[in-house]
DNA sequence: GCAAGTATACACCTTTTTGTAAGTACCCGA
DNA sequence: TCGGGTACTTACAAAAAGGTGTATACTTGC
């Protein structure tokens, strides 16, 4: 990969590519979309995105805090108590999320149908 | 994992989850993205997802096809032609896509700086 | 004291995803 | 006929992502 290779040619279409940088991991739409709900404490987080083990949840928080759409608060009390935030950016991230989760919501009954023929699926019964 | 727990909990907040099933592989959103203009060849798209190698955009068009989000056409002439079209499914996708590449473009200066640091990203001049 | 809950960290392993290199069958132009 | 273009396919390898299990340090409840 030569620099003038990457250089002559445009990323993209627009800045979806910056976007997918932030928000891709597999956890990371549905964090931000929580999030929309206000602050929320570390295990408050974790049960609601279910299945997300500790390992990859606090990499994934650590990730977004990095990249600036969310804040880490630590209460420094003991037991712990830590809670996450959304930056402003991080806020019209998550809205620009909204979007997709309308389009799922839509068409849940056809993906449900394609997803449960090809893998296992039986959740999505809606929140 | 009983089915149990499986059950009783709502997926998430909404349908997100679908949503993501269907566009998450790296170059998905995209192509997606890219197909709005309208029915494409394979070697266009090829060009314009930059990167993006013979085996896995296949794949993904595979996929996204399969997904009921786009349609392949193949003219059965030789040399080969063939081209990709939304299908309604996927033209409404890939237009809630949109606000993410207004976010990325908005953000596009912060996200570069941050990127910058981390991995070695120089592309992302707008296209 | 022992288990459970709090929010993490770390080592290790598996799965998933992506990439690389080559091959196919056919055409066109030099 | 050699090289390039068309749209793929396949076998193989690498990398990224995710998951598991254990440990921390301290508290509360039984």
């Amino acid at each position: 990969m030569s620099d003038a290779a990457i250089l002559d040619t445009p990323a993209f279409t627009c800045g979806l590519d910056a976007t997918l940088k932030v928000i891709s991991g597999k956890w990371k739409p549905l964090i931000l979309y929580f999030l929309l709900r206000g602050p929320t404490r570390y295990g408050e987080l974790k049960r609601a995105v279910r299945d997300v083990s500790d390992k990859v949840l606090i990499q994934q928080l650590k990730e977004l805090e990095a990249d600036g759409v969310l804040t880490r608060n630590d209460y420094r009390e003991v037991p712990p108590r830590v809670d996450y935030t959304l930056t402003e950016m991080g806020q019209s991230l998550a809205r620009a999320l909204e979007p997709l989760c309308a389009w799922g919501t839509e068409n849940m009954a056809e993906m449900q149908a394609l997803f449960a023929a090809r893998d296992g699926w039986g959740r999505g019964k809606r929140g």
